[in-house]
DNA sequence: GTCAACCATCTTGTATACAAGAATATGACT
DNA sequence: AGTCATATTCTTGTATACAAGATGGTTGAC
């Protein structure tokens, strides 16, 4: 927390674009995150580096760095690139999973299963954040499981708010018992199947509420 | 051409360490690289960063970027998420690729055939890429094109190395074929399973190749 | 009055200077 | 002679100064 001016910046303005705090297209004035932060330009220059490698800001030569909220298509299709991913690790899970990792993963599911219960809306979302992290590293494979945390980590601020949906919780605990059946049976294709289904059901509703939204 | 410094370097530096001209292990001097290139450190930074975050590079802070080749275990990782990106898209573009985008993938496959029949590695390589490209393509997918696009052009120097093997292309064309037959008839899963193996093989094979040469 | 060209200003990109931390080498003490 | 502590030096990280290009306004001409 000492040295490294540039990474905190770096993860201080991810979160404020994932916060929607800068809307889309804004500029990203050097200078005055330069002052706002009590820095010079240069490690915010860094942090910006950052943020268009990331793909969540854009940077036009000579003209600055903006940021860049994907618009429903972008996002509907990083949802289902998400579910392919997962599909994916779910497929090799089903194969390599260790007896520890299923147990990690009933213990996930038993702690999502609680939190519905406590109608703990909070809790249930780090639970299954577990609980898909746990199938990543059952896919054992480490560049797969990061480059699927990398997306899962992207897609966080909009999975969050689509939890809202009535009955949601409850239809995704089913399809998380499925998974799970799958995962102990061995059966690769019905995991990934289940798997991408959970996943892209996400994406929908997520658009479902977008359109609700702009009415 | 003219600004952006730190592109050019970058794009030097990239290509420089997929030729292997850096071991594993191995710092990049910041001071020493700003003299090579005739520029002062601060583009040299810029392109330094750009390699860490395309994973080619890692930093210890306050010790410098050294240079990360990947081993034999992630590069087989890196070849399975691969198989299983294209299995994706081959997956998706069974159901959306259009008659064109058909077009063009019976276009590169004949490509690919007269490079054969001409035992031009170069230009088999070129267009097996063009190839795999439109199936990227043709999943109508932007987002998961581009994680395709970036994690096969990550993948290139490895894949090249493996054309030599005797035959390979021959059983490669007829793998495309399978792969042009299932997208025509819309066969998601078969599409899905011969893009899997087709890549997957690539994988095995550079494997047996390293573990030759290194006798 | 309107359009175009030119100039001023602002912003990015680059260079250099400065500060802080880490590694290594050297010296003193046991 | 070996080991620990300290100082020096080298390297990264940050700040500032400078250059080049782009934008916008203003002014002049038609």
């Amino acid at each position: 927390m000492k040295s490294n001016h540039a990474d905190q910046i770096a993860e201080s303005l991810e979160q404020l674009v994932f916060k929607g705090e800068y809307e889309d297209g804004q500029r990203l004035d050097e200078i005055k995150l330069a002052a706002h932060y009590g820095v010079s330009r240069t490690p915010v220059r860094e942090a910006l580096q950052r943020l268009v490698m990331s793909g969540m800001a854009v940077q036009i030569p000579r003209r600055g760095v903006f940021v860049r909220q994907p618009g429903p298509v972008e996002l509907l299709e990083m949802f289902e690139t998400m579910a392919e991913l997962e599909a994916a690790c779910g497929r090799l899970a089903a194969a390599r999973m260790p007896d520890e990792g299923l147990e990690r993963l009933a213990q996930a599911n038993q702690g999502c299963k609680d939190a519905v219960a406590r109608e703990d809306a909070a809790g249930y979302y780090l639970e299954n954040e577990a609980f898909h992290q746990e199938i990543y590293r059952g896919a054992g494979n480490s560049f797969l499981q990061n480059e699927a945390l990398r997306l899962q980590n992207r897609l966080k601020p909009y999975r969050r708010v689509q939890l809202r949906f009535r009955g949601r919780m409850a239809q995704s605990l089913a399809e998380h018992e499925a998974i799970v059946a799958a995962l102990r049976a061995g059966d690769a294709q019905g995991a990934a199947q289940v798997l991408r289904g959970h996943v892209t059901v996400q994406g929908e509703r997520f658009q479902q509420l977008m359109a609700s939204l702009k009415k």
